[in-house]
DNA sequence: TTTAAAAGTTAGATATAGCAAACTTTTTTT
DNA sequence: AAAAAAAGTTTGCTATATCTAACTTTTAAA
């Protein structure tokens, strides 16, 4: 049994980002660790240690580094909850993707589990129900553009709602 | 001009601790301080020392503290950011009022003003496009507990939005 | 008005996470 | 196989933010 001691935001990053190069080059190296942190090759030493000591990753000095199956399993869902957030502020609150990015890098470590699952229901709801769905969404543009629309609009697009949905579903008529 | 140096996040909650005491007692005393964050006296001086050099509070030895013009801005902006996200996570994605409020301390200082400003739009386009609103959410709640529903129930869904958008602008009958 | 309690401060310690620079090991080139 | 380069490590330093414990100032009580 692995202890369930919260880790740093910072040992979180390393987990993602050790994670990433060991799916792009089967392992990880000290250097693009570094590199890919912005920070100095010194630093990162310790760090492993650190993370070596919490069984998160397989490391030797001078040694390629990988992720344990605790450590994967940690860096999956950092993750997880990074794309998450990433497509719920691109695609829903329209964040250009760059500035959604470096968000969800930052919210990813502050969301708890209950939040991230809720907000993937949340998506999924969007997505799926009739009166809402990606045209819903294109009103929202326009809303943060323009302004609340005219009634009249409403009515018609809720009649293109009921024309929409009996078209997707042709059982129905 | 003051410097735009981005304060940490236990400045941030400093700041959000004494405009809250300050707006209930007229000023903040050390020691509510230290209670309100579960930290020491101790510690509290020496953050104290740190915000006043950066003129973000008044503050003297023994004195009562307050917050700067600067300090209360920065201090507004981190109040409200709370109650955005409080307010989403409560009220749109249904997570519990004590754990929303334990998420949203968390998150107000990882979220930046563009995508907070995108949320409050987003909420607002909730709550006023008729194809939305809490009768919408209320189908997100069953959603989330019964999975999607019967494709028949969203016709006659979509025809009560119809109806209540009618009622609600009677100048459209 | 002295004294006790409460509030506030100081000093020294700890943990995290970074830096620069010197040094060592490994890898590559010649 | 020797030399050079690259990668990795170590050491000692810095900053933030906390702690505890001793100390000082202020406030309240006797």
């Amino acid at each position: 049994m692995t202890d369930k001691t919260e880790l740093t935001e910072s040992l979180e990053d390393y987990l993602e980002i050790i994670l990433k190069l060991q799916e792009k080059n089967r392992v990880a190296r000290s250097k693009d660790i570094a590199e890919s942190m912005g920070i100095q090759r010194g630093s990162v030493t310790s760090m492993l240690k650190n993370l070596s000591e919490k069984e998160l990753i397989n490391y030797e000095p001078y040694g390629y580094v990988t992720l344990t199956d605790e450590g994967k399993k940690i860096a999956l869902e950092i993750t997880q909850k990074h794309s998450i957030l990433k497509d719920f502020l691109t695609r829903v609150i329209q964040i250009a993707p760059d500035k959604a990015d470096i968000m969800a890098c930052r919210m990813e470590h502050s969301i708890d589990r209950e939040s991230i699952d809720k907000l993937v229901q949340f998506v999924e709801f969007i997505d799926r129900c009739p009166r809402s769905g990606q045209n819903w969404i294109n009103s929202f543009v326009e809303f943060c553009s323009h302004g609340q629309k005219e009634w009249q609009e409403c009515m018609e697009c809720l009649k293109s709602c009921e024309n929409r949905h009996i078209e997707n579903k042709p059982n129905l008529k």
